[in-house]
This record gives C-alpha cells, structure tokens and sequence, in this order.
RNA sequence: GGAGACGUCGCAUAGUCCGGCCGAGUGCACCACCCUGCUAAGGUGGAGUCCCCAAUAGGGGACCGAGGGUUCAAAUCCCUCCGUCUCCA
C-alpha cells in the first residue's frame, strides 16, 4: 500500500507512477476521493461518539431519580453512533479497495512500458555456443538420470518431475552453496512454512493481481505459498523490529508451489517452468534510506552465485509494467540457455520500499521516537531452475556435464557427471 | 478426537463473579532529572499503538487475542472464531 500522505500532498507524482507502469491513472483520483469520504465519516463518527461518552459519563454520576430521563436522551445518541460507526466501516472498506488498486510508486531509473522495455545492465561472458550439436536440459537429465520428467507427470500430473540421483544432489549442492553466500552476507536462515492464513496471502500482496497462481486449501482455509517470501515477509507482521544494529536479514528455504495458471503451453518441456520446486530466497528489512544499498548487495551476491556457477547471464532493470505491483524496482539476472539461444531468468531482486511494510504493519523507530514503515527487498540466492542452465552450459561433446568447481565441494568431490549407460 | 483452563499497555501480573469512579493498578525493565558517591542503591517524574481535527500548543476517537451481539454505557455479560496450556484417548 502506498503512504496516504504521499496521495493525498503529492497525487501528481502518484499519476507519473501509474502512466509509467501503464495502470489506470484515473484511479489515483478515485483513491482520493475515497480517502477524503473515509476522513469526514470518521469526523462525524468520532464528534458523534464523543458526544455519547460524555453523556455516558453523566449517567453514570446522575442521582437516582434522573437517570430515566438521561437515559432516553442516550438511547437517541446511540443510534446516531451506530450508523455512523457503520459508514466508517465502509468508507474504510472502499478506501482500502481503492487505494490497494495503486501500484508501488516506480523509481525514476525504471525504464517505462512492458516486459520488452527492460535495460540491460551489465553482461558477464559469452552467449555460449558448441562445436557439436548440445543437447538440452531434457535430453541431458534423462541420459545423467538426473530427472524423471515422464514419472512425475505419471504421478502428479504436467509440470511435475522428479529429481533422481545426481539431479537431486545436484540440486542440494547448489542450495548450500547459496547457503554458505547467504550466510557469508549475514542472513540468518530459515526453514518457514510454506502454508499460510488467508491474512498473510493477502498481506504480502500475492492475492491481487497474482491471486489464480497460488494454490489454495479450501478444507483448511490455507495457502500454499509460491516462494518463502511470503511466510518471511509475514515473520514480523505487525512488529516493531529493531534496526538500531542494522538491518534484519533472512534466508528462506523452501518447496514453492505455483498454478502457473495462465501459462499453458508455454515451457512445457522439461523443468524450466514447474508447480513445485525449492528455492533460497534473501529477504531483508531495512530503514528506507538503506534500501538501495540493500538492493545492490542483493544483486551482487546473486551475481557472485551465477559467476561461482559459470554461468553465462545478463542483468536487466525490469521495466515499470513488469513490476508487480510492491516492487519499485527489479532486477532479473537471466542466464544463457544454449538450448534455447536466449536468456532466462534465474533471479529475481526486488525493492518494495515501504510499500509491503505499511500493508504488513511493520515498522521501526526512528531517531525521533516515532515509527515508521521499514523497507523490504526480496532476491532469489538459487532455485531448481538453475540446474538447467547448469546443465546446458556445462555439457560436453561425449554427453557428460563438467560440474563447477564451486559444487564440488557439496557434491563429494566429483568433476564431471557421466551419462549412464 | 474428548474434557477443561487461559489470552490485559515490552515482560510478569491485578481487575472480569457484583457493567459506569478502568485506557486500565502493581512489580520488573526503560527514559529524564535529583540525591548520593564508587561499581550498588534511594527519590521524583515520564513513558503504549493506531487514527481524526488543529497542525505551534492542544483537543478528540479507537484499541484489554479477533469478530459479532446485549446495553444509555462492556476489559467486565452473551455468541462465533483464532491461539496457548493442562489432562484424557
């Protein structure tokens, strides 16, 4: 949610946000004038109420032989306040509805228009190419026995798999390589629930425009979440956290589980585009001024991870109407996918600025005593789709895939992943 | 799955039976000042969150797990839900 005060003193600025992400402008003059309605019923609530309670007041103290008459009079005040109280309760629901349709107010370096208007930031290494025919991830899983695609759809359905043997260790490798960089950078991890209340979904934003992605438990009113995110940026909903010794940082490991609703037919080979999958995610709670500095050590420790990985990527600054609605800022890191002859996306780094906290009821204490909303920024560390990249990338003209020095470690020394049979 | 107890201002608690004098007492922790002086203590005062109006001072409203209800009036009575704990299976 976007701060009241900003709308109400700077509206123009508001606008220049919404053109950029190309959402209705007309909306920022209907969020004023729903928060201008809810400011004079909660006036007339709040006059007629004191009202009541100084008259209550007088009940209380009256002698015996006056209190019928009081009495009357209060039950005439009573209803007044109800009705009052009532329009509060829905100005305040119409406020809400209008001023949550306002998208993050979009940084002035974010390029305007749609996903084809993004900025390449910085490239790292060549678009790789092969002096033989490469195969891709698919073929490469099923000859390492690194996945069982056809198994998975048996099982639970398209867009599902398994991870066999050297895939599922593969996988786990670069989890704890993302682990030992996390922890290097001062996240505390976490394992975090990946159900969650109706109020958290909401909270975190991922009922909006996002809502026929996430899988929901109607026996059980809960949600399955799409990333760790949600539970992480629930953990301190309605706090007030300390920042005096810096920011708050976490790291999230997860199962993510995604519709993927309104992606039918596209990436429907292999494991690049799935309902389940495991992922590390960064999530850190800053005060606002820090926030861009947040933003860049996210990236840059997800470009250390890409870079201990070998991979080939491009970093680009996600244009306004690719956004999402929280984020006032995002960068991708997309990697080279051979197979594919284009990048795809690995990573994902956003600033939220206060935007998340305000609707989360996080916050902190400023210098002055006072609180104030804090900022969260969120950013992918590593995820299953990355095997793919890997794969592809590493793959050699006998069919085998060299592994990056960096995994070796967590994968019991071994150099190179040799087809079977 | 069954039975019961509980959820109050950072923490711990009082208040709930008998509705108004309770936005709420006490202890600890916290902040300021004073006293005294040396690793301790004593005294005085201040502290909650959210919101509205004025926007300097100030005035007002809401909040006692959440949401409803009864009532002129609810922390206190009634209902539903959520959570914690204990016992039984």
């Amino acid at each position: 949610m976007i701060d009241p005060q900003l709308l109400r003193e700077q509206p123009d600025l508001v606008k220049a946000s919404q053109e950029r992400r190309g959402d209705p402008v007309s909306y920022v003059d209907e969020a004023l004038e729903a928060e201008s309605a809810r400011r004079s019923a909660i006036t007339e609530f709040e006059r007629l109420r004191a009202e009541q309670n100084a008259h209550g007041k007088l009940v209380g103290a009256a002698a015996k032989e006056d209190r019928g008459a009081l009495i009357e009079q209060g039950k005439a005040l009573a209803g007044g306040v109800k009705q009052a109280q009532t329009r509060v309760t829905e100005a305040e629901a119409a406020f809400d509805a209008s001023v949550s349709r306002l998208g993050n107010i979009v940084h002035p370096d974010v390029p305007a228009g749609d996903e084809a208007n993004f900025i390449t930031l910085s490239t790292h290494g060549e678009e790789r190419s092969f002096d033989f025919e490469p195969k891709d991830h698919v073929e490469l899983g099923e000859s390492l026995r690194a996945f069982d695609i056809a198994r998975g759809a048996k099982v639970a359905g398209s867009r599902f798999y398994y991870l066999t043997g050297i895939g599922m260790r593969l996988e786990l490798a670069l989890m704890l390589l993302g682990l030992e960089q996390v922890l290097a950078d001062g996240f505390t991890p976490l394992t975090t629930p990946t159900l969650v209340r109706p109020e958290i979904m909401r909270g975190t934003g991922f009922l909006g425009e996002h809502a026929d992605e996430v899988y929901r438990l109607p026996a059980d009113d809960l949600y399955l979440t799409g990333t760790s995110e949600v539970a992480l940026a629930g953990f301190h909903a309605d706090e007030i956290v300390d920042l005096e010794q810096g920011a708050l940082r976490y790291a999230g490991w997860s199962t993510c589980y995604r519709r993927e609703a309104g992606s039918a037919g596209r990436d429907t080979r292999g494991i690049l585009r799935v309902h389940q999958f495991n992922k590390l995610e960064m999530f850190s709670y800053v005060k606002p001024e820090d926030a861009e500095a947040e933003h860049e050590r996210m990236r840059a420790l997800q470009e250390r991870m890409l870079q201990a990985c070998e991979l080939d990527y491009r970093v680009i600054d996600v244009a306004a109407g690719d956004l999402g609605s929280s984020a006032a800022r995002k960068f991708d890191i997309e990697a080279w996918i051979p197979s594919q002859q284009q990048y795809r996306e690995l990573t994902s780094t956003s600033n939220c600025t206060t935007f998340q906290a305000r609707r989360l009821g996080t916050r902190y204490r400023t210098e002055t005593g006072r609180t104030a909303p804090v900022a969260t920024l969120n950013g992918t560390a590593a995820t299953t789709r990355w095997l793919v990249a890997i794969l592809e990338t590493h793959q050699q003209p006998d069919g085998s895939v060299r592994v990056p020095e960096a995994l070796r470690p967590h994968l019991g020394g071994i150099s190179t992943i040799e087809p079977v049979a």
